[in-house]
DNA sequence: TGATATAAAAATGTATACAAAATCGCCATT
DNA sequence: AATGGCGATTTTGTATACATTTTTATATCA
């Protein structure tokens, strides 16, 4: 955005290329060609040569294709997340505060209880940023977001296939952090995240 | 690298303003215009334009100015680095063979008694690869990487001053790993990185 | 004085043309 | 049928010109 809240061309290409590629408007391992994405978009080479790159940095691309995570690929990136993300909760434990922590109760309530599968992917979500955000560490929270796009990219089929018990670990951890007991909040995490991943491999291969 | 050898103009530019900023051949916070790098190395604003994004994306330069880290910046840069690094330590501790090990004491044998600066500098990097490399994980060996770019930044003043205890510790930390203790060794790590950051904290400061 | 407007300069953003490289398809050869 | 050129085509890399935005300096007015 610049002062009169127009973005660039640059940005406009990154999020159109990003959200096409999150939403499956591309078949895992599309060849993406700066000609096409330029005339598509009605701009230049030049801008939307930058996007690219950006989401070569990202992740997201790889050599000029959408990138498809092996499984390998996910072990990686879920190996990383669990450090993270089990770290983030035991800070949660021992800091999040008790308006926070409602917000936390309310995720898992809302997930729980909604019909809708937007609204049910949307709160647990939203459940693991308000965690990873007890980290109070950008680098790490920046991170977590790289890798949550990938995963999406791997697993969009994945969070339609409601996951057994995924509400009540949510819930469990919620107690942990509750409770101020670190130790379990992180080790919960773990296993949460490690049910997610056998989960999301089952599913798709 | 083409297929031919040689590197693209863009490569060549940013390992070169890469170089320059580790090398500290910028005043901390220097402006970067695209035009005067084109300039100074002859090519156009192109390719310089793409070498700069990446140095953004990688956190070497921040809004076209040499990133200049704040003590901040440093404590987040240093979590990270502790949470990735005493986790390597402790898969280090299980699996690292025999011969890695072997690789590893000669680190620390080398720096012990070595009295070149560099070479003693280039032992202890190599001690931390070495390490890093036992997590086996692609994304966290990468990580590591981008973050000692900018901990280099901030503290090449600091190698110099030879810390204290500096080469003891990789002993012991060593020697946790040789008797296959990850507790041990994962602690010692992250004993042994508050103490560098808290000693470049106070050098730089 | 100092706050603000504004013209000039500098820097970044974008389009486009041309260069270099990679890829593809076809044929010849074994 | 596989292999290895080789030209044609596509795609990426680079230079350059022009557009837009941001910054700087200067002048003006309360």
């Amino acid at each position: 955005m610049n002062k009169n809240g127009k973005k660039t061309s640059q940005l406009h290409a990154y999020t159109q290329i990003r959200d096409k590629i999150l939403n499956g408007e591309y078949e895992g391992g599309t060849k993406l060609t700066e000609v096409n994405l330029a005339e598509s978009m009605g701009i230049s080479r030049t801008p939307v040569r930058e996007a690219i790159r950006r989401l070569e940095q990202e992740g997201l691309i790889k050599n000029k294709k959408v990138f498809k995570p092996t499984e390998t690929d996910m072990r990686y990136l879920f190996e990383m997340r669990i450090l993270i993300e089990s770290y983030s909760a035991k800070k949660a434990a021992r800091y999040m505060i008790d308006e926070q922590i409602s917000q936390l109760r309310d995720c898992v309530h809302q997930a729980k209880t909604s019909t809708d599968t937007e609204e049910i992917i949307y709160q647990n979500k939203r459940f693991h940023d308000l965690i990873v955000k007890e980290s109070r560490n950008p680098l790490m929270i920046e991170n977590v977001e790289h890798m949550q796009a990938i995963i999406y990219l791997f697993s969009r089929a994945v969070v339609s296939h409601k996951r057994p018990f995924l509400v009540e670990e949510h819930e469990q951890i919620c107690q942990a952090i509750a409770d101020h007991n670190p130790e379990k909040a992180g080790d919960l995490m773990k296993a949460h995240l490690e049910a997610d991943l056998e989960f999301a491999l089952n599913i798709v291969t």
